[in-house]
DNA sequence: GGTCTGACTAAAT
DNA sequence: GATTTAGCCAGAC
């Protein structure tokens, strides 16, 4: 690990290692990389994500589409989390604690 | 180099 | 139980 030139590259290769069909929230990565209650700096990294970085598989605590406004269109998030096979409602996804995949657990 | 802000979280009211 | 406040860190101006 620790190939990472900036904070951003850290939470983009987690985000990465997120499995189809599963999703994570913000405070869970920032934990995982040492950056404890910085959620925010997550949901900002994810923002400047590149392509390649399923950012749309990252959402609040609450299993909320918080940022799907930052992809093309605002269903783009929705739409894509359906596909992987994750149940979506009013911009929340269902069954969050089956589909919430925590890095500190699971990729430990 | 100080200030502001941000796809957040949890505790307090 | 829903709303508000405070805390946190890193980048941009």
């Amino acid at each position: 690990m620790m190939a990472s030139s900036s904070f951003f590259e850290d939470v983009y290769e987690v985000a990465k290692l997120i499995p189809k069909g599963r999703a994570t929230s913000y405070g869970a990565i920032a934990r995982y990389l040492g950056t404890g209650l910085s959620a925010r700096m997550v949901g900002w990294a994810m923002h400047a994500a590149p392509a390649g970085v399923p950012a749309h598989r990252v959402l609040n605590s609450q299993g909320m589409l918080s940022g799907k406004h930052a992809f093309k269109t605002a269903k783009t998030m929705e739409n894509r989390l359906k596909k992987e096979g994750v149940k979506v409602e009013n911009d929340k996804v269902i069954h969050w604690k089956k589909v919430f995949w925590d890095p500190t657990t699971e990729l430990l």
